[in-house]
Parts: C-alpha cells; structure tokens; sequence
DNA sequence: CAGTAATTGATACCCTAGTATCAAAATGAG
DNA sequence: CTCATTTTGATACTAGGGTATCAATTACTG
C-alpha cells in the first residue's frame, strides 16, 4: 500500500510522550503498537495491525488504539462499506481522502469547506457539534485488493 | 423524533411506482414498509423498521430497503459511532445533518462546497470517485435516545 | 529491592447489521 | 381461474469490530 503522505511528512507527536502525558505506562506491547502504526501511516485496519503484531494481544491492540484515538493523535475514518480504518493525525482539524481500491489515506484541509460549512449552521436549526467529510478516490497506483 | 424537513418538503417519486418501473411486484409487505419509512422519512434504523412492522419479516424489510436504495430513492448514512441510518433521498445529490441526540436527518446541498471539492481533486494524485459529507448537529428539538 | 498498581493476553463473549435457506404463500400474465 | 414466477418470513447463520474476564506479568515508586 502507498502512503500518499510519506515524503509531505507532517512533525507528529511523540506518540510514546502522548502516552507518558497521559499518564500511562510505558510498557513493551505499547512500543510494539506504536512502533507499527507509525510504520503504516495512513490508513490500516485494527486487525492488519493484529496481524503484524503477533507477539501482542488483539485486546492490546485494540486497548492502545483507543488510547490513542482519546488523545487525537490518531483518527478512525469509515470507509463506504462501513469497515473502519484508523490513520496517523498529522495535523489537528483534516479531512480524508481514501482510495475504494487499497485504502491509502492522505489528509487534506480547506478553509472554503470550513466556512461553506459555518455558513450552513446558520440555516439550520441546532447547533453544529462536528462534521465529517470524506472524498473517495481511486488513487491509481495501487494493487486493488 | 421531529423530523427537521417535514413541513420543507420536497417532492418525492412515488416509492410504488419505483418499484413498478423496477419491474418488481408490488406486495402487501413492500407496500407497509415504505408507508412506513414514509411516515419515518429521515433518519430511521432499519431495526426501528421491523419493530414497527411486527407483521413483515425483518429479512423483507432488509430486502425491501436494499431494493429502494439501489433504486437512489433511499439513501444509507453512517453515524458518528459507524451505526447506520436510512433517510429518503428528496433530491439527488445532497449532504445530511444528523442530531447526534435524537438521529433526526436533515438534507443540505451546496454549490460552494461542491466546487472546493473539485479543487481538491486538482491536488491529489487519482481521481475522485465520490465524497460524503455529513454534519453532525444537536438539534435541541428532541429527547435524546 | 519490594510492593503495589497498571497492564497484558488468551479467550470468550457481545452486538450490529445484515445475508442465506427454503418451504409456503402471494402475485399477476394469459 | 391457472399456474409459473416472485416473494415472503422464520430461522439460522455470518462477519466485522470490538469489549469483558481475570490470572499472570510488568512497570514504576519509595
């Protein structure tokens, strides 16, 4: 799978500090889970993740990926089918692009978007507590799989 | 649950006659569960469905909801949580609100954005396939669920 | 180093959101 | 009205995406 992201490479936090900030324990199976996802990037399956990591147990995985969604430093996205596939959060406020075919993620933002969206608050009744945009792409360098 | 465009109503096909030209048979059962997704109109589960048409069978509701939607007369969206919700579709490419309290679904489109997403499309490497947009709202008409 | 509290992992379990099966019933074309 | 075809519905099953359990292990604190 490519990662769109790879070489426009955003400053990341630490990912080990967000967990120390947080209060927990540093402990080995967490470095595993870190250290795989930082490899995978953008866009994988909580179960690839399982399946990379065999050392470590599918409830770790699962656990550490909470983690670290609660503290925003990675994010789930749904794909159209409804699976979901969490991605590295480069920066704060983003959208995603997902390729239908091998699910590479990329990031994007657009401050069009952000006001089209404010200006749509204004018409509704309600407030707006968050939104949610995903463009679907077929990223062509890809083995659909 | 209010449903946010009951009295902006727009015209919608005739869901008998979608199936007719389907070349499907209209039957007792097909015609309850689109009087009721009628009533329903925007943001129901398809479990909420059965429940409220003790007298079809669950996979008829599933079957007949599959069919609507295929036809583009319903359309499916997936909720903050990955649950999902079905909404009649009032016209043809459109985005949703969805209270995050009560699941009322609110129908939205708008050029501005449309635009800013074929300018993404300029940027990225691939083509874009499709997008899905979905604005998550409180919209303080309703008993949370 | 010792002790306590957090963490792990194997496993079982859960729920949602459907789909498959297939005999029985209903539909509508002629 | 007849009959082939479609549709139904009860039920079972599946798959994904997790969470619960809990004894054993590990990490930090003093």
């Amino acid at each position: 799978m490519s990662t769109q992201t790879a070489d426009r490479r955003t400053v990341r936090p630490d990912l080990l500090a967000v967990l120390e900030d947080g209060g927990y324990r540093i402990t080995e199976p967490r470095r595993s889970v870190i250290y795989a996802l930082e490899r995978k990037g953008e866009g994988f399956t909580a179960e690839e993740l399982c399946k990379d990591l065999p050392g470590v147990g599918r409830a770790t995985v699962y656990r550490t990926i909470g983690l670290l969604q609660r503290a925003g430093v990675i994010c789930k996205l749904t794909m159209p089918d409804g699976a979901s596939r969490y991605s590295m959060a480069g920066t704060d406020h983003h959208h995603h692009t997902v390729c239908v075919d091998c699910g590479a993620v990329g990031e994007f933002r657009r401050a069009t978007i952000e006001r089209a969206l404010r200006a749509v608050g204004q018409e509704i009744s309600g407030e707006i507590v968050g939104h949610r945009l995903e463009v679907f792409t077929r990223c062509g360098e890809c083995e659909p799989r």
